[in-house]
DNA sequence: AAAACGATTGAATTATTATTCAACTATATT
DNA sequence: AATATAGTTGAATAATAATTCAATCGTTTT
């Protein structure tokens, strides 16, 4: 049986296209990683804060300052990005510093740029 | 006035690092639309739905049952894609057919691979 | 050691997105 | 023309994510 009644009520099903696109299909795994990734610039905040980052080290006040949002949320998105591995710290007295910790988001940057200049 | 007390409570600001940041930094609307383009493959349905895409052009009902998922939320997702120009779609008698419409969905892929085998 | 300050945290709230459900369109088949 | 089928749509619901608020931690200053 190919057919999942309980999927699908079609019976236009074109099974062998089906089949070999199932076989390619990367792990669920592997899909949540990625959306995991690709939703660190999906946010608006995130986005600014990283574009900051790439400008210079800053410590929280700094980043709430060029966001005009408070520290508090700020913290939030940059424990999440700590996690994540996409941006580093360092405390120097009571105040702590962040720095970009990753090659990959520039790309996404310029990749994200070219698209939508491409789609204007 | 540099200090906004409305934002930030502190008073450790480094102002010429903010003032800097922020006359770099691109417009409100530039971060909206890139938000807007990183989303698309923050939802693991999308991103699964595009990677099929790539692999061969499918009717809905196809789609539908690679993601084992039922037809009208993937109807949704697609016209969300469409909206935005990263698929297109061809009527063929009941049917729809959808095939991919950008170059960049690509190179995101690429990217999100390199950085997760990168950090794992 | 007490007070002040920068930052973090968890829980509550708010906002945003995705999915479901039921009704509907358009094409095809009888 | 009536019925069936593939797909779409809008509104309602469910799920997820972001922000706020209040309390707290760690460091420094007094």
């Amino acid at each position: 049986m190919s057919k999942n009644e309980f999927v699908c009520d079609c019976n236009v099903i074109h099974q062998e296209v089906v089949d070999s696109t199932l076989k390619q299909m990367p792990s669920q795994d592997l899909f949540l990683k990625l959306a995991e990734f690709y939703k660190i610039l999906g946010d608006t905040t995130r986005a600014k804060i990283l574009f900051a980052l790439d400008k210079n080290e800053m410590c929280v006040c700094d980043i709430a300052n060029v966001l005009s949002m408070s520290k508090s949320s700020i913290s939030h998105q940059l424990s999440t990005l700590r996690r994540m591995g996409i941006v580093r710290c360092r405390k120097e007295g009571k105040e702590v510093y962040y720095t970009l910790d990753d090659d990959h988001v520039k790309g996404l940057f310029e990749l994200g740029i070219e698209h939508i200049e491409h789609k204007s």
